[in-house]
RNA sequence: GGGGCGGUAGUUCAAUUGGUUAGAGCACCGGCCUGUCACGCCGGAAGUUGCGGGUUCGAGUCCCGUCCGCCCCGCCA
């Protein structure tokens, strides 16, 4: 660069600089050389101007300028000149003007892109991956990176100045109960012992409330060793906050706050508070799911009564299982032939694990068309019309099945066809809290598990029904959701060290595993805990909301593939002998194919 | 662990029923071009058809296995 330096952003040249002289530096979006003139394009992190090379200007930078090639790294020196009206590009935002070089220097050489650096490239996922150093110079990572930024900012804005206080937790940590398989690291100073990388710092916040801080917020990164999706990484960030002396409304009301506050930081979207709430037993019931985006205007309803006593046998025998019939109906369903019932059952059955998908066509005439309605009595089809609604045009989808499955697959069928048919509400943003979530749900085996994490505590007056009524003590949970995305969840937590030993005897844990595994925890609540509370935002997902994209890669900045690789670095690798040897560490053979 | 879609040039795709030397756009390289902005024109180079095996006179194409990417179920909040 010799002694010169970038005056100008190249995004920010504009109109108020012609005649005067600029310095902009940046890579090389494209070159069009017409031999006598060449353009180039120059991009940086904040835009694009046109730099224009003429031979009469400069005879040796228009030479130079020949030379260059796709994301060259150049400094150009140049006078703004305003375009004329013919050549004015009213695509580029620098469009009207232009820079005519009359230096330029080649700071670096560049390997040929291996897919252009546009807005949409049309490129495979592993390329992008494996080139991620372009793919992340594209215009769309740029953006989706700084409302990340963004939004640690804004956070941090409002949290601190709501009197939260930042402080780190280890990731050299202890495996916690949230379930999730941890992700081991080995210690060598104590060998054959292993630190946890934290699911969450959830037990670490709980002692920083004891231990008197009285509010805490950590943007933190968290780690579980489980299976990826679209919206789930091994490894992703959490804004981490708790809060002493509080109840829900409290925690609901800064909760509201952060959320109205980013949203019109980050992105300038006003939400209205309050926000709607809707129970855990309304969102399951109406939508068949606990992160219902409520802009989708199609409802599910229970028909279980109705096929109590039914003498259809396939409806009759879930119900007695202590299963559900549930059903979507679509009014006005013309435009689903039966080709799309047909790729519908095809897709539920084998992509959702569904036993069938059983369906009524209402005819213009009122008859009904469909391969099960024969089994009906007519008490049946008179609570499926009232129930449903259903009248010519409707399509009833229904699904009969233990409640988690119904709900999933009508789910699913609700939030696809309800897109696909437009039968969404004209709101950008649906924002909600979900609360009233039971403590406790039943597993497959009988026994009882917690509905999100162990130490969630209870309602104050339910608190009795653990000895006689687990199932129905309601919990403090809440959970944000927005546009369908659950962006996070809190809750009270248990205070007292005898709820909290109540709770996990319930769950089945015996008092000595109990204690061997949680006792820090309980000596720490009886070491004086104040009541308290909190919340984690999935940071990452809120990012993808914000954004408006549907995918956690476009969000973070080096992402792994869903075998949890990193094709950039190409990790995980094997380790050097020594490293396993320091650690007293030997690996077994393979178990798969008999080794 | 399971289901679905995909893998051919740097890249995005094509290749008839299994049949000639695996083609095209963009990118790349060379040449020409003074107002383009997806510049244009002419020419060129570029391939272990993911990998391994099999069937066949002959395999990108059929069969078996395996690896990789994406979406989903299970798992995970």
């Amino acid at each position: 660069m010799g002694s010169l330096r970038r005056s100008h952003t190249c995004g920010a040249v504009s109109t108020a600089d012609v005649g005067s002289e600029v310095i902009v530096v940046g890579w090389v979006q494209r070159r069009r050389d017409h031999g006598g003139v060449i353009f180039i394009d120059l991009r940086d992190h904040q835009g694009l101007v046109q730099v224009v090379f003429r031979p009469e200007e400069s005879a040796e930078s228009h030479e130079r300028a020949g030379e260059i090639r796709s994301e060259y790294v150049i400094l150009a020196r140049g006078i703004v000149q305003r375009r004329t009206p013919d050549t004015v590009n009213p695509k580029m935002a620098t469009g009207e003007i232009e820079v005519v070089a009359q230096e330029v220097r080649l700071l670096n050489r560049a390997t040929p892109p291996p897919f252009p650096m546009e807005d949409n490239p049309d490129v495979d996922e592993s390329t992008r991956m494996r080139y991620r150093i372009h793919d992340l110079r594209r215009a769309p990572l740029q953006r989706n990176l700084r409302i990340r930024h963004e939004l640690y900012q804004a956070a941090r804005r409002i949290l601190c100045g709501r009197d939260f206080l930042e402080i780190e937790t280890p990731m050299l940590a202890k495996s916690t109960p949230e379930g999730a398989r941890d992700f081991l690291v080995p210690s060598r100073l104590q060998p054959g012992e292993f630190y946890a990388l934290p699911q969450s710092p959830q037990l670490m916040k709980q002692l920083l409330m004891v231990a008197g801080f009285d509010r805490y917020f950590q943007i933190v990164r968290c780690f579980r060793d489980e299976d990826q999706r679209a919206d789930r990484q091994l490894e992703f960030t959490q804004i981490d906050l708790e809060m002493s002396f509080v109840g829900v409304e409290d925690v609901l009301d800064v909760l509201e706050e952060l959320t109205v506050g980013v949203f019109a930081e980050v992105i300038g979207v006003e939400i209205q508070r309050p926000f709607a709430r809707i129970s855990y037993a309304d969102a399951m019931a109406r939508f068949g799911s606990d992160r219902p985006d409520t802009r989708i205007q199609l409802e599910l309803v229970d028909l279980s009564e109705a096929f109590r006593e039914s003498g259809f046998r396939a409806f009759r025998a879930v119900v007695d299982a202590g299963g559900i019939v549930k059903c979507l109906p679509i009014h006005d369903a013309q435009e689903l032939g039966r080709g799309a019932v047909d790729r519908l059952e095809k897709f539920v059955k084998k992509e959702l694990g569904a036993k069938g998908l059983a369906w009524i066509r209402v005819g213009e005439d009122g008859s009904w068309q469909s391969p099960i309605v024969k089994f009906f009595s007519d008490a049946e089809r008179a609570a499926i019309t009232q129930q449903t609604d259903a009248r010519p045009g409707s399509l009833l989808f229904f699904q009969a099945d233990q409640a988690d499955r119904a709900n999933g697959v009508l789910s699913r069928l609700r939030t696809d066809l309800g897109r696909q048919l437009g039968r969404v509400d004209d709101r950008p943003w649906d924002v909600l809290f979900v609360v009233d979530f039971p403590v406790f749900q039943r597993e497959e085996d009988g026994g009882l598990t917690y509905v999100h994490q162990p130490f969630v505590a209870p309602v104050e007056e339910d608190i009795p029904l653990l000895a006689t009524e687990p199932e129905k003590v309601r919990g403090t949970h809440y959970d944000v959701v927005v546009n369908g995305v659950e962006l996070g969840s809190g809750s009270l937590r248990n205070h007292s060290s005898d709820v909290q030993r109540r709770i996990l005897e319930v769950m089945g844990y015996s008092k000595e595993e109990a204690e061997s595994r949680f006792g820090f925890l309980f000596n720490a609540l009886d070491a004086g805990a104040p009541p308290h509370g909190g919340f984690a935002f999935g940071l990452d997902r809120w990012v993808m909301v914000l954004a408006n994209v549907d995918n956690l890669r476009d969000v973070i900045a080096f992402p792994k593939t869903q075998r949890g690789q990193d094709l950039l670095m190409d990790a995980p690798t094997v380790v050097e002998p020594e490293q396993l040897e320091e650690l007293q560490l030997r690996l077994a053979p393979p178990s798969k194919r008999g080794g």
